[in-house]
DNA sequence: CTTGTCACCTGAGCGC
DNA sequence: TGCGCTCAGGTGACAA
């Protein structure tokens, strides 16, 4: 998906558009996400968009009448168009905004989701999430207590949403590098000081990656459909058979729990 | 309880 | 050109 700085790129774009507008009408033409969209989502109309906020990979769209819950998945996007330009063939769902808006969500590997809650109640995908990275609760000692005994690799640790949410691979991959620490060890087995490292290079490395605006990766498109990202300058991700920056040095390419890992075996201990 | 694996889906890139 | 294979930013559901 796009990892929380792409999702944070696209919440600050779509929310002037829409914040504080009137939710006209739901156009889905392709419910089977996911999950299904509900049918309930259509109670949202007429409603008010009150708030749009975010938590960990979740884009939420408040109103009286309930909060639209919005998941990119691995291939989503959302764009602001107008509504009469004709949806393109992975153009799965329209939130039409006002007379002239449209939110416009495109997912052609469908593991996105749109979903639906009460308004008031917590919807139960959110219930379990752990911290923000960029909050003031994720910090060394959380996630040292967090993982004393644990067994998974400290990796695959921060990439588990109920420790902490938002750490996807590529920033994961890059924030243990940064913080030199070897993504094999056991999650138990970090210390406090190496702890602190990693934190401090997690939020470094996400609020780095949102100032610039989200790294363009493949389909990741901007709200207005622009794609001019700076790409940020990748240290270990999808670097196979590239040397390490900073000791030149091949770097390592495993894969661990299905997912690539990268890292340099020289500098991460 | 924790931990690991599978599944969902489309498209791009590669070797033959 | 085309086929078959692997890989891709996520994460809930299940088995062990």
């Amino acid at each position: 998906m796009p990892e929380l700085p792409e999702v944070e790129t696209t919440r600050r774009g779509i929310e002037p558009h829409i914040a504080g507008q009137v939710i006209s009408a739901i156009k889905v033409r392709q419910p089977q996400l996911r999950w299904p969209v509900p049918k309930q989502i259509q109670q949202l109309c007429g409603a008010t968009i009150d708030a749009v906020k975010r938590r960990g990979k979740y884009i939420l769209l408040e109103t009286q009448q309930g909060t639209a819950l919005i998941h990119l998945g691995m291939s989503g996007s959302l764009r602001i168009t107008h509504p009469d330009i004709p949806p393109e063939k992975h153009d799965h769902v329209d939130l039409l905004v006002g007379d002239d808006i449209a939110l416009r969500l495109r997912d052609p590997r469908r593991f996105g989701a749109v979903l639906w809650s009460v308004g008031g109640e917590l919807h139960p995908l959110l219930s379990k999430l752990g911290p923000e990275p960029l909050g003031e609760a994720f910090d060394a000692v959380y996630l040292h207590e967090k993982s004393r005994k644990r067994v998974p690799a400290v990796k695959t640790f921060i990439m588990n949403a109920q420790v902490v949410v938002g750490v996807g691979n590529i920033y994961a991959n890059e924030a243990l590098f940064a913080a030199g620490i070897d993504p094999r060890r056991a999650a138990g087995a970090i210390t406090l000081a190496e702890y602190q490292e990693l934190v401090t290079h997690i939020k470094a490395v996400l609020a780095r990656a949102i100032k610039q605006g989200g790294t363009t990766l493949r389909d990741f498109v901007r709200e207005d459909g622009q794609s001019g990202y700076f790409q940020i300058e990748l240290q270990v991700y999808g670097r196979s058979g590239e040397t390490c920056h900073q000791c030149g040095l091949m770097l390592t390419h495993i894969r661990q729990t299905q997912r690539s890992t990268w890292f340099c075996a020289h500098c991460q201990r």
